[in-house]
DNA sequence: TCGACAGTTCGACATTTATAAAACTGTCAG
DNA sequence: CTGACAGTTTTATAAATGTCGAACTGTCGA
């Protein structure tokens, strides 16, 4: 895998507030946040990012900003759903990292 | 896993060249650069600092300078052998790091 | 004891980063 | 159309980071 790739997720990964943005969405965030029934899709670890702004305690800019290295890295796909933008992990990257700690068919 | 230590480790390796250090501590970057009879105990990937440096492209200074960093992260351990430090990467914290994306035991 | 060598610590400096406030864009409901 | 809302862009700024050269420390061989 490539060196540049990695170090930008890492650097994605390594402020603690994207951390924490990148986990809300990983466990889909909404769960608990909105009533079952109001949950569109739910299923593949969507989340809304309004409810991650509410769960972070930084400003909508700074999520905003954060998210966009978080995609940048290839760690997060969105999907405008309307007004709302809906967030998840790209299976992908997890593969793609998992590997290469575990050395499992990487290296 | 801990928030803070977790993003401690992704910062660790977020930088390019503390990356490559990584890689190259990990992979035991003696192999080649020494005949095996002058590598004392290899075998757990240990490796000397000394070659790294020549292997990066960056001053001592400031090879010295990440490996801290990486050795704060709880990524790499150190051994000092008479004037040579000796390097390897710590086990756990690979084995934390695989769980973490590949999900396998942990969250 | 001296000199050479491996690595560290100490400034210094340019670059990057995290964050916020203000202003903007796009989408929906009425 | 208008107002409200979700999210983005812009601009600014304080703080952190990466890197270097110079000076320092500790260890070995002669």
């Amino acid at each position: 895998m490539d060196e540049n790739r990695l170090s930008k997720m890492f650097k994605a990964l390594s402020n603690p507030n994207r951390l924490r943005l990148f986990e809300q969405i990983r466990q889909g965030g909404d769960e608990g946040a909105v009533p079952a029934d109001a949950r569109p899709s739910r299923g593949v670890g969507g989340c809304l990012l309004q409810h991650v702004i509410d769960a972070l305690d930084v400003g909508a800019p700074t999520v905003s900003h954060h998210l966009k290295e978080l995609v940048n890295a290839g760690l997060i796909e969105t999907e405008k759903h309307g007004k709302q933008l809906r967030c998840r992990v790209a299976p992908a990257a997890l593969g793609e990292l998992a590997r290469y700690f575990g050395g499992a068919s990487g290296r």
